[in-house]
RNA sequence: GCGGGUGUGGCGGAAUUGGCAGACGCGCUAGAUUUAGGUUCUAGUGGCAACACCGUGCAGGUUCAAGUCCUGUCACCCGCACCA
């Protein structure tokens, strides 16, 4: 009776799909359960075996909870709007649309051959108009209440996707996408106002079960600081306001440094003595490129303003100002107090320029370096916050600052608002009109979806409009507001729009009339189980949570937050150890591991490889090992015996087996729990048979790993009624876990002589005796002195001696 | 520099409150079955000639007992980074 994978799978998924065994069920009365995963981005490459990972583990969770009697929602759809899409149909002149067809088909058929039992029923693309309209809903929704707004500014220009790119995906000063330079570029764009929610942002990170990695990545990007704001008058009567985190430290503020960009050089012109040096400085920063700008160990540059001076505010000094790039026009308020005693970049530029550095923190060697570490330090040379504590100075200075009216405490963040104009065309259209006479216009939501035109050509243009500006007859329209003549925003969404909230959608996915209905967001809110990638921390998962926030808010989801847990997966990388892609030519498809060793063999790979949360190599032997176990599960029916019970000798393992599949799934130790039933297979083989209630317990045990087999297994041997899916898990019970005799360790100062046999409820006296009449205990102890015998029941004795 | 994490056999990885280091799998060795290869089964498999001894990145410490706790240190990975 050899395992035949494929005719067996086929059998079951088909199985399954007919009778609808993994749809969510409506208006149950059972508890609810939600698992989610990262909807894909359907490519043109198909599948890499990295992909079933964390579809495959909540595809345990999932089916582990149905046999616990959830209603379970484990949902799945394709994110596909974007680039690559729309780069192959510009090379390959066929419209994305066709091209997002063919590569969801592709991706269907290969996720379907894994046999995971997701809700086909609820499938959603959100590239589907029926979909975008709420995308573009919400959008008006963040429009109406000021959260989305248009801004000229300077962008990240990626010179290839010749798009602009939000912060976050500007990696090293290259697009995160192509690897290409990314160039500033001053450009009209949509905003949303993410600051806005900066702070809950942070603070409900504790009403979440989050990975602590993932829940300090968010944190560190928001970049939350608590300083102040001082105003420092200028010799031309001007404020110069700074931020800093060090108020305490501003009796050692020698000088300022202002950005190139600030606008006060602009305002100073006439009266700058160097300002054609100041200017060609200007130029030069500005043609900086992210890259350079942050490229690492590059000494600081600057330039003196001649002409102005400040005086601060404590001790009226008179300062020099100096205009250098290591200041950041977009952070505080794009200048600062430089207090070089107590700060590594302005000791180095005060040491370059010779200026004074004026110890105010007592503690450390200012003239050597900067005495940063010093939080716990006392003040000196600051006249009335001298003699007290690094802390009781930053109170006492504000205080002083507030009084005089110079200065207040701030909060400031690193993260920046989300930039959301994308000059691309295969995206969601941006719902807005601009008129000359109202502005800035929504279109009425009776109008939604407003659909992309067909067109043409879907190529950039060079001049960095969106190739939609080209199309006349789409862009020219009525203004909603006075029926005036009005023309289209012409720039679409990114992709990250559509993901911003996926989830909600599958809670109700062909609702006409809302986004999702009340009672399904009711039911189904918030999300148990949501599973990604850790390169979406800062990306997808903080724009969800702001997108969710917004719609708490207005009313339309009854949680504060999104997905009550967040667990990562580690990277399936290639068989050399790095990772997996095209380029490196080590990307392994899991149809050809399908088609070899089939779906089962493949899913229980992907559990057994190693720790989920951390990444390992693929490695096609230890495949071997997951099929051989399949095989050795399915030749249990050559050892069957009509018995309908758990034999004595098998409770122990059994109930040990039922203990730890179920801690360890929900542990996320998926591959601790595969050991476990491999552990079991080897104790059953070697007792010599399997009763039926055995087998069907093993069954359902291993279905969620291996659904298949354990399904043909059921229905061949006759182990119950309906198929496994539908059965309940199995109970343990903690007495029964124990074995009758426990092997334990003897030894004599720690070091082990030999093991005993003893039953686990075995007296301490009992098991010394027994101990000490052993030869090798009873050499080890003659003519010596027993200082003390500790018993640790089921573990070890051991017996400390002198001489 | 800041934040998070990881160091255990030839390999992937196990190890509850400190309590037998190396579960489980791969690979390897030997034997059985087989015409052969493969498969399957049985036994073995941290190092070493060893029942001694040595072994969880390194150096100390606490303890009857340390992969686990404490102090110091090194290496690597991920994220952020001239963020005032």
């Amino acid at each position: 009776m050899k395992y035949n994978h494929k005719n067996i799978e086929e059998k079951w998924q088909r199985i399954w799909e007919e009778k609808g065994v993994f749809h969510a069920e409506e208006n149950s009365e059972k508890k609810k359960f939600y698992a989610l995963i990262e909807f894909p981005y359907p490519s043109g490459q198909g599948l890499h075996v990295g992909h079933p990972r964390p579809y495959t583990a909540l595809d345990v969770v999932s089916r582990k909870r149905r046999l616990q009697g959830y209603n379970v929602l484990y949902p799945i759809g394709w994110d596909a709007f974007g680039l690559p899409t729309e780069n192959y149909a510009i090379k390959n002149h066929i419209h994305p649309e066709i091209i997002t067809a063919q590569n969801i088909a592709r991706f269907k058929k290969q996720i379907q051959s894994l046999g995971i039992s997701f809700d086909w029923s609820r499938e959603i693309n959100t590239t589907d108009p029926d979909y975008y309209k709420w995308t573009q809903w919400i959008f008006i929704q963040l429009y109406k209440k000021g959260l989305a707004y248009k801004k000229e500014m300077a962008v990240n220009w990626c010179t290839s996707c010749k798009c602009v790119l939000a912060n976050e995906e500007v990696v090293n000063g290259v697009c995160e996408r192509c690897g290409s330079e990314v160039v500033h570029k001053v450009k009209s764009q949509w905003m949303l106002k993410i600051t806005e929610y900066a702070d809950r942002l942070i603070n409900d990170l504790d009403l979440v079960d989050y990975p602590e990695r993932v829940k300090a990545q968010q944190k560190n990007w928001i970049g939350r600081s608590t300083g102040a704001e001082v105003d420092f008058t200028t010799s031309t009567g001007d404020k110069l306001t700074v931020y800093t985190t060090r108020p305490d430290t501003l009796f050692g503020a020698t000088y300022m440094v202002i950005s190139p960009e600030h606008p006060l050089i602009e305002k100073w012109s006439d009266i700058i003595e160097n300002i054609d040096e100041i200017k060609s400085y200007q130029a030069e920063a500005s043609k900086k490129s992210d890259f350079e700008r942050t490229e690492v160990v590059k000494e600081k540059t600057g330039i003196k303003i001649k002409g102005v001076t400040a005086v601060n505010p404590v001790n009226d000094a008179e300062i020099p100002i100096f205009v250098s790039d290591y200041v950041l026009v977009s952070y505080g308020t794009g200048a600062i107090m430089a207090v070089p005693a107590h700060d590594t970049r302005d000791w180095e530029f005060a040491k370059k320029f010779d200026l004074p550095i004026i110890e105010v923190v007592k503690g450390g060697n200012v003239q050597e370096k900067a005495f940063t570490d010093c939080a716990t330090g006392v003040m000196v040379n600051s006249g009335f916050l001298n003699g007290l504590s690094v802390e009781e100075a930053k109170k006492k200075i504000i205080e002083f600052l507030t009084e005089k009216g110079v200065g207040h405490s701030k909060v400031n963040y690193k993260l920046r608002d989300w930039v959301f104009s994308r000059q691309r065309y295969w995206g969601e259209p941006i719902p807005i009109v601009h008129c000359d006479k109202c502005g800035y216009v929504p279109i009425s939501e009776e109008q939604l979806p407003l659909k992309l035109p067909m067109v043409e050509s879907y190529e950039p243009t060079d001049n960095g409009e969106s190739p939609l500006a080209n199309m006349t007859e789409w862009i020219e329209t009525t203004c909603p507001n006075c029926g005036g003549k009005a023309h289209r925003e012409t720039d679409t969404m990114p992709q990250w729009a559509g993901s911003s909230w996926y989830y909600l959608r599958y809670m109700d996915p062909h609702n006409k009339d809302a986004l999702a209905s009340k009672e399904a967001l009711e039911y189904w809110s918030p999300v148990d189980w949501y599973n990604g990638g850790m390169e979406h921390t800062t990306l997808h998962l903080l724009y969800s949570r702001f997108w969710h926030k917004f719609l708490y808010d207005i009313g339309v989801v009854p949680t504060k937050e999104p997905y009550q847990k967040r667990t990562s997966h580690g990277m399936i990388l290639g068989e050399n150890g790095e990772k997996m892609s095209k380029s490196r030519g080590n990307v392994v498809n899991p149809d050809e591991i399908v088609d070899e060793y089939g779906a089962d063999t493949m899913r229980l790979y992907e559990m057994f490889i190693g720790d989920f949360e951390k990444s390992a190599p693929w490695s096609p032997s230890s495949i071997k090992g997951c099929r051989r176990f399949i095989e050795r599960f399915w030749n249990l029916q050559n050892i069957l015996v009509e018995d309908n019970l758990i034999r004595p000798k098998l409770e122990s393992p059994f109930n040990k087996a039922i203990k730890k599949v179920t801690e360890d799934i929900e542990n996320i130790k998926f591959n601790t729990a595969i050991a476990a039933l491999m552990a079991l297979i080897n104790d059953v083989t070697s007792f010599g048979s399997i009763s039926k209630k055995e087998l069907a317990i093993f069954a359902i045990l291993l279905n969620p790993f291996a659904p298949h087999v354990t399904e043909e297994i059921w229905e061949v041997c006759k182990l119950g009624e309906g198929i496994v899916a539908q059965q309940e898990w199995p109970e343990y019970n903690e007495s029964k876990c124990r074995e009758e005799t426990v092997e334990i360790a003897v030894q004599v100062n720690g070091k082990i002589k030999t093991k005993l046999n003893v039953s686990p409820e075995a007296e301490q006296a009992e098991v010394l005796s027994l101990a000490k009449a052993d030869d090798s205990v009873a050499k080890s102890i003659e003519n010596m002195n027993i200082v003390k015998e500790i018993y640790i029941k089921g573990r070890l004795v051991n017996i400390v001696v002198k001489p």
